[in-house]
Formats: structure tokens, C-alpha cells, sequence
DNA sequence: CGGGCTTTGTGATCTTGTGCACGAGGGCGG
DNA sequence: CCGCCCTCGTGCACAAGATCACAAAGCCCG
């Protein structure tokens, strides 16, 4: 196997999940091969973006047919590391906490959710949606022991940073962060971040763009 | 007034609001100026890109003191348009619906729930946490009596199209899109989408990354 | 009132990402 | 079995964004 020297760029990372649920479309539609133009028109972007993303993975095309819907996806999926699950812990059994506790969606894309965890004590010890509530003190112990990968911030912005530590803390490299505030990470964990005023605030500006200067 | 031929990048309208909720827990601290420096360490950045950005919206700093707390709220605020409220509505009165109808934050950002509206008879008429329910087919409608300028879409990924299509039709020009799929709007109309899966699958990329490539 | 210190604002440069256009390669029909 | 046609893979040029470095500009102290 030849160490491939390709890093795949950022850009490219976001969008292979977007490709993969095109995929998944097309194959329950039963549709064997999809052309790079067809895929492209399904993932919103254009019919090069999508060849020279496909290409990170390697040359899994046949020039003249297109793409293998199954064995694409296969690919893809394992580069995404998504051929296992990846267990995670949310952080903070507030309304945002329970919510995402209760979406099934979490899962069905191989992100189950492993434990609820919580700074009250009130809270900690019953199950909600089916989810254990443990104490924030325990975090580290439940991490190593449920294979706990991946943190899910869902707490006030006032305790975000807190709980950033506390995750890097238990070992935890991999952290989606829903409190609307800036937290930093130590180097080699990675941060994503769901900040809803943000984007209501940025819509905010073109609409308000929009009305005033005209087009 | 020279008009501005300065078109500000999309990169820093993204971080505007970032910057905005820095000032105003510096407005809370009862800070007066902060420089460039200060504000890149709380927004997570670097000094240079906070000045550039700022600069965009004008001249608003001093040199050898830093940016006037108070006064560059306001103007950015102007910018982005947060001067006033932007109603929304949020289409789809499912558990995700639901969930954001209660989120007390929208309407103290400025962005007030003024209608739920759903495509299920059953659900229409009643109120949920407050905010009333209605039919899709009033749309047009609700739109124009309430001044809603932002829809945001909460349905199954199989409806966002349609959704999308009808807050178009209605005349809505800003769209938030949480349902995981990929929507087209019509040009014109600003498009912003929350898709959690899609951030745990780019978490999970470079997780399984870490772990198989070393570094 | 002048010199030095601080911090902004911005030109220049480098990096990353996008889009085009075309050669390469493989299937398929005759 | 040959040649045509289709679609991939990629080099190249361009656009957008990040970072650096420094001159300009204002405040403060002596």
C-alpha cells in the first residue's frame, strides 16, 4: 500500500459526507453507476469539485461509465471512518441535552449515545430517552470504559470552556460544541462547532443587504 | 459619505457575530476600549484578521488605544442589521420544531418565533410554547402580516425541497436549514444550513485519522 | 510642545480553494 | 477487432482568504 502523500484538504472532508448521502440515495433507488455530473447535480456544487473530490479517495472511476454507487460508497466510508461506531457523550441534561439525547438520528448514522452527563447531582442517576445520566466527576471513568470517542457540548456558554477541559481531560479528541461562545482545544483535539444565533446573524446581514442596497 | 465600494467577504461576515458577542460580554465587564489583540484572543483568531475585518465596516479604531467597546457594537450591529427584529418562522412542528419554538434564545437575539407552521392538519390551530400554529397553505399569508423575513426549515429531509420552494413562493429570502439534505433556493435567496451529522461524520474523519496515521 | 510608545490600517505575499478545459482511458457498437 | 464516444482525472489559471510586516497616526509623559 503506497503511504499516499495526498492530505485531504478540509474543504474536501466537508463535503464527503454530503456525497455519502447522495449515495445512499441513489442506491436506494437501485441505481448501480452515477456519473460525476449527476452526483454533483444531487450535492449542490459543480461536476469538477466533485471529480477532483473523488479523486483524494483514489481512482475509483471507470472513465466513460462513472462511478460504482456501492463501492464508492464503501470507500468513502471508510475513509470517513464510518465502517464503526463511534459511541458519544453529551454533556449537559438541560432542554438542548435531552433533545439531542432523544434524536434518533444520532444512532442510526453510527453515533450512539453512550451517557448523559451532567454538573447536578439532581440530575444524575435515572435515564432519559433511554440515555444514563452520570456526573460530571465521572467523566473520565465513563470515557475509557464505553470507548466514548466524541463530546458533545450542549450546556450554557458560561460553562462551555469548562467542560472543554474536562473533556480533553478524559482523553476525549473530538468535540462539537453547541454553547454560543468561543472555547479553545487543546492542540490535536478537533472542534466543530452548531451556533444557531450565528447564522440567524448572518442571514441577518445579507437580508439586511439585500433591502438596502438594492439587488 | 463616500459610498463604500468595499464589499465585505463572506469569510468575515461569518465572524462579525463572533466578534459582536466578544463586545458584549467586554460591554458587561464594564470594558471601555479593547485592542485588536484582546478581541483576536477572545474570538479565537488572529490580531491581523480582526483588524482587516473591522476595517471593512470603516475606520472605527484609534491608533495607539484600540476600538471603543460601546460605539463598535453599535455599528457592527448596524451591519449586520441587528437593529431590529427579524421574525421568523419555523416550518415543521415535530420534535425539532418544537425544540426551537421553545429555545428562548431567538427571541432575545432578536429573531422572535412568530409563527409554527406544519403541513398536518392535526397540529394547526393550537399553540406551542406560545407561538401559534398554522398551515402551510397560509404561508403567503403569515409572511406578509407578520413580516417574516426568515424561514427556517425543521421537517424531514424528504419535505425540505417542497419547504424550500414554499418559503420561496412566499416570499421569504432567508433560509435556515436543518434537515439533513441538500435544498436549492431560488437565486437572491440567502441560504444557511445546521446539519449535525454532517459535523460528526467530519469529526469522525479526522478521529479515525489520528488514530490510523499516528501524528 | 516634541519625542517615543502603542496600536491601527493596509499593501504585499503566500496558501487554499475553485473552475475550466483537455488528454487519457475504457466500454460498446458495428 | 477497430474506432468512436463518453466520462474520469488532472494541470493550470484564477479567485478568495490568511498572514506578515510596516508605515501612519494618535496619545501621553516629561
Amino acid at each position: 500500500m503506497t503511504d499516499r502523500a495526498r492530505r485531504i484538504p478540509e474543504a474536501t472532508v466537508a463535503r464527503l459526507p454530503v456525497y455519502l448521502r447522495s449515495l445512499a440515495e441513489l442506491h436506494d433507488d437501485k441505481i448501480a453507476t452515477v456519473s460525476s455530473e449527476r452526483l454533483a447535480e444531487m450535492a449542490g456544487v459543480n461536476a469538477a469539485k466533485v471529480r477532483k473530490d473523488l479523486s483524494y479517495l483514489g481512482s475509483y472511476g471507470t472513465r466513460g461509465v462513472g462511478y460504482d454507487v456501492e463501492y464508492l460508497s464503501f470507500q468513502m466510508s471508510r475513509e470517513l471512518g464510518l465502517t464503526h461506531d463511534w459511541p458519544v457523550v453529551i454533556v449537559g441534561a438541560g432542554n438542548l441535552g435531552q433533545a439531542l439525547a432523544n434524536y434518533g438520528g444520532f444512532r442510526q448514522r453510527g453515533f450512539p449515545v453512550a451517557a448523559l452527563v451532567d454538573a447536578s447531582r439532581e440530575k444524575v442517576g435515572g435515564y432519559i430517552h433511554g440515555v444514563p445520566v452520570h456526573h460530571m466527576d465521572d467523566l473520565p471513568e465513563l470515557a475509557a470504559d464505553l470507548g466514548i470517542a466524541i463530546g458533545i457540548i450542549a450546556t450554557p456558554a458560561s460553562a462551555a470552556q469548562e467542560v472543554a477541559d474536562a473533556l480533553a481531560a478524559a482523553g476525549i479528541r473530538s468535540i462539537l460544541n453547541f454553547a454560543p461562545t468561543v472555547i479553545a482545544v487543546p492542540e490535536g483535539t478537533s472542534l466543530r462547532k452548531v451556533d444557531l444565533a450565528l447564522e440567524l446573524q448572518v442571514l441577518s446581514f445579507y437580508q439586511e443587504h439585500r433591502d438596502t442596497e438594492g439587488v
